[in-house]
Formats: C-alpha cells, structure tokens, sequence
DNA sequence: ATTTTTCTTGACTATTAGATCAAGAACTGC
DNA sequence: GCAGTTCTTGATCTAATAGTCAAGAAAAAT
C-alpha cells in the first residue's frame, strides 16, 4: 500500500458512462476523457487499461446501475410496471440530446465488431425480454390483460422488447417525445395493458 | 468535354453504399473506399467530394434504390404487403453478419452529429410510417383486419414503424432470424393482421 | 525520518486519418 | 493532328489519434 488515487474510480467511471453512452466510441477521443473524467491519461490507463477496456467497464456499469434499476422495477411489478418502465425510459429521453439506449448504441456501433461488446448486449436483450415477461405474467394473474391483448407472455415480452429498441433508436434521432409516448402507448394496448394514467 | 471516367459513377456508389451499410462512417477509412470501390483517391474526391459528402450520397442512393423498393410494394398493396414487406427484410439480414439497415445505423452513429444525415433519416421515418398507414388502410377496407386488432392505421402505423427499427436492431445484435420472424409474427397479429404463410 | 510503492503530470512517439498536390496519361472536339 | 480539358496515379501534407515513457510528488509502512 503506498499512495492512494486522488479519484474515486466508481464515479469516474460514471462519467466515462455517460460520455460513451452519449458519444459513442469512435466519437469519443482520449482527450475528450480526460477533460470529462478529470483526470490524466496515465491515471486512465492505470486504473481501467486501454480505450476499448473502459468501454466494456462502462457498458458493465450501465447494465448494473441504471439498466438494474428500471429491470428491479419491472421484474417487482405487473401492467403498472410495465407502463412504468416506458414511461421512465422516454422521459430520460426528454432532453436536447438525447442519448437513447447505451446498449442500443453499442449494438449498432461497437457491437458488430467486438465479441465481448456483442455478448453484453445479448445478455441485455435476453434480461429485457425476461423482465418483460415476468411483469407480463404477474400482469395476467392480476387479471389485468384485456381480452384483446396477446395471450402469450413470451410473444408479449418479444413485442414489448422490440418496441423498447424501436423507441430507442427513433429517441435517437430526435422524433418527438409526445410521438414516442403515443407509440408506447399504443404497444401497451396491443399487448392487452389498457390505457390508463401514468403514475 | 475531354477524357470520361474510367469507372461508372452509379455503381461506384452502390459499393460505397454497401460498404457504409454494412462497417458505419467511422469504421470505413479512405483506404477502405479506395479498395473496395476500386478508384483511386482524387478520382473518389473529385466525383463525390470528402467522406461525409459520400457517406450522404451512399444514404441517398439507398432511400432511392432498396428503400424505395420496399416501400413501392408496401403502399401499393395492403395486408398482404404488410407482411411481405418483413419477410423481405428479414431475410436480408439472415447472413454471418446482418447489416441491419443503413438508416438505423446512421440514426444512431452519424444523425447526433450531423443535421443533414438527420433530416434524412427523419424523412425516412416519415416514410416509412405513411408506407404501413397506406397499406393498412387498404388492409382495412378490404376487411382484412382483425376485430382485435388495432382500429387506428395511424396507430398501427406507429407500431409497425417501432417494431421495425427494434427488429433492425436485433438484427445488428445477431438474434437469430427466426426469432426476428416470431416477432414480426406477434406485431401482425397485434395489430389486427392474421398469421399466414409467407409469399 | 527514511524507504518503498504508487500515483500524477506532461512530454513524447508512432501510426493513421482525411485531404491535397503535381505530373503525366487519355480522351473529345475542332 | 492539335489544343484543351479532364482523369488517374502516387507521393505528400497536416492534424489528430491511441498509447507510452520518465521524472517528480505524495502517501503508507517500518
């Protein structure tokens, strides 16, 4: 033991996160961390290896802390939940720039060309679908679905993951808030969530 | 009038297209181009001028060539054309490496930081939604539809257009096809398109 | 207090990127 | 056949990149 970090590794890394998550890797230089992280290029490499390494490390924590956050939610619940869930999602996405889904970004940039960036998203979307379907079934037995829902809990939680992705992406590109919201709304109903406020 | 290019504009562009489609802005160099397009430097710069410039070509001539292929089927036909138009997508991306589709990617790599490549993939999107509202129009008048189903072609419109990016994204992400299928599957039926075999 | 380990700082390196220059080749139109 | 324009080729330029080195600073342990 000698001479302890001057920064807190946890919350750097946040910050990495947030970086990366709003960037995307290409688009996120060396010099572009060490001004947001605040710290040296040295203490960086010392403490997370090279760029691609604090990438993994920072898609790691996105899956622990935020992602964890919403699933916990979702998994505890049912149609509520799951009405929640969308309504928490897009309202993140309520901002200038909105940065969508850290996983969405890394299927389509990092993912095709890194083995280990493609197996977290994997597992992320494999965990999605199954938060989907727990809440869906918990919904059910509450007897919240409606007749003119899908019965199938599994073939609700493949549309409800694939409508999160959808909604993600068009987050991305800046369509309307109000539009991502009616859309989310609209899947609910069709799954067999009826309307109903939010909470 | 003097000396004609050695090479044909059009298809020169098609392969810059394919290769943006399928590497993203980012991961294609200059030396890639040259290779794959097979010209040379200054012949690239002086038909297309700088990358971004051709990276806005290439996004173009995919609007205009596959895009618009789809979409020609789509609004001219109804539910049939509804699902033919996922089958067709689909099975593009059953290959080793799924391209996904190029608006997606640009939505999530290129459009934060280019307005130009964004006000196109809004104007795709915009397209893409009138596409499934004409054809589920039709669909309804022709008395295609489901009771279950959704009532509103805007509103199934709006899911037919989120489930497809969502679908886009998984596909980048490797799910395999035949759960792409399931899901494009559960999204017909939701909203009021009956299961039927493919043509 | 000294030693030892670790951290921080900033300069440095090597590579690669996109973009340009310049000279020679090739074709059209007169 | 000649003039003029455009294309092609390959070298070159400049800026930026990820990653490393080395020296000095700071804290813990004895």
């Amino acid at each position: 033991m000698a001479r302890p970090k001057e920064f807190d590794p946890t919350s750097t890394l946040d910050r990495a996160m947030d970086l990366f998550w709003r960037q995307g890797y290409e688009a996120t230089s060396l010099a572009d961390l060490e001004r947001h992280l605040g710290i040296g290029r040295q203490s960086l490499y010392d403490t997370f290896g090279n760029k691609i390494d604090l990438y993994r490390q920072a898609l790691d924590r996105y899956s622990t802390v935020p992602v964890s956050y919403l699933l916990s939610r979702l998994e505890a619940g049912g149609a509520h939940a799951i009405r929640g869930f969308f309504h928490r999602l897009i309202d993140y996405q309520a901002q200038a720039n909105p940065p969508a889904c850290f996983m969405v970004n890394s299927a389509i940039e990092v993912a095709p060309r890194d083995t280990q960036v493609r197996s977290r998203v994997t597992e992320h979307l494999r965990r999605l679908d199954a938060g989907f379907r727990t809440a869906f079934e918990r919904a059910q037995a509450q007897g919240y679905i409606t007749a003119s829902g899908l019965e199938d809990p599994q073939a609700a939680a493949r549309l409800l993951t694939c409508t999160t992705l959808g909604l993600l992406v068009a987050a991305k590109a800046r369509v309307p808030v109000d539009i991502l919201r009616q859309t989310a709304e609209i899947a609910l109903v069709a799954v067999g969530i009826p309307s109903g406020d939010y909470s």
